[in-house]
DNA sequence: CGTCTATTTGAATGTACTCAAAAGCGGTGG
DNA sequence: CCACCGCTTTTGAGTACATTCAAATAGACG
């Protein structure tokens, strides 16, 4: 299996040695993943960090009435896990699941932490990993607390190009937190205005 | 200064050797705020890394409009900052001020970057408080995007008890996504119902 | 080709906001 | 101790945003 896009995700943040890098892409399982089939469902314990070298990946929960609601999306060169979940060992509430074919590695918790305890620039990887998707998710939530359903959509659509055209319609509206049928109405909208 | 809070806080997590402990407290300046005094500005670049003692402050933006909008409270026991600006070293678009008088501990950039390179355990440290705070970002997005408003403040009103009759309802509002005026009508209706 | 799912459209309804004004409340100074 | 000021909370009417439900249309996949 090809590492390349894992290091030189990885490497963006910390510069490792080689050893390093050996050490934990011999960790890692490669795993393919159909359309629709789960990664994660509801009740498991989270016991991997999932990273996407190919297709996508959604984590979502699904509510009382059925209706599911989407966290986040991993395309290529994202990672994905419920991390509470993992770190604290308790069942998920969240499923992940593929929207297409997909490629995955998969780094399990005990492979993790021993990572952590033989390299600690490994502790510093995943705090700078996190600390970013951090980031992201406050910024996720200022718009989801300031913005009208059309602004959240023109900065998904911003800053998402290119899983606007990739994903249903029915994906985006609920990442966004309205319904398919309201998006459909906005984009007209837009596109009207646009005209 | 008394750094009880701050040690059993991060203990929480990670069993800190004396030697460590010293170390980082040693860093640690004292500061005191007074009420809708700033800790830091739009424009700034976050330099520390904030801690509650006593008191409470909040994380904000202000919006086009002039309207703000919470992404964190801070009451004791809680760490406050915008990592993003921290981290990358760019001018922040967040406020932090008191919304009481405030006692807080901060350990500086290079003081925290120097205690991550003699003891790896707060790098640790550091990537597990982020993850927690992750977690709750997490499921305060799916609220956002899956509940009403009035689902939103119940859940307020579950998770932060303390805080709901020590803040004014206006910033309550003002964290859920909701008008002042709308919380007020909720807040009457929730208490029609229960009579 | 047929089937299943996604998207669009429309009417009716509910949720939340805006704007304006009144009422309540705490602190401060005379 | 009272009167006043500034700020928060409440209330109401009108409006805008978003959902629900139902049905028609369009696309995608095997």
């Amino acid at each position: 299996m090809n590492h390349d896009r894992i290091i030189s995700n990885i490497n963006r943040w910390i510069k490792l040695t080689d050893e390093e890098i050996d050490f934990f892409t011999s960790r890692l399982s490669h795993r393919k993943i159909r359309r629709k089939q789960y990664v994660l469902q509801e009740g498991d314990i989270c016991g991997h960090y999932t990273f996407v070298n190919k297709g996508c990946l959604r984590l979502y929960t699904v509510d009382g009435n059925g209706i599911e609601h989407i966290l986040q999306f991993a395309p290529e060169d994202y990672w994905v896990a419920d991390i509470g979940s993992f770190h604290q060992e308790v069942p998920t509430s969240l499923y992940i699941d593929a929207l297409e074919p997909t490629e995955i590695l998969q780094i399990s918790k005990p492979d993790l932490i021993s990572t952590f305890e033989k390299f600690p620039a490994f502790d510093r990887v995943f705090r700078i990993m996190v600390e970013n998707a951090f980031v992201g998710l406050q910024k996720r939530i200022l718009q989801n607390i300031s913005s009208t359903a059309e602004e959240r959509y023109l900065t998904f659509f911003k800053s998402y190009p290119q899983l606007v055209n990739r994903l249903p319609q029915t994906q985006i509206a609920s990442y966004i937190g309205i319904t398919p049928e309201f998006l459909s109405k906005l984009r007209k909208n837009l596109a009207m205005k646009k005209l």
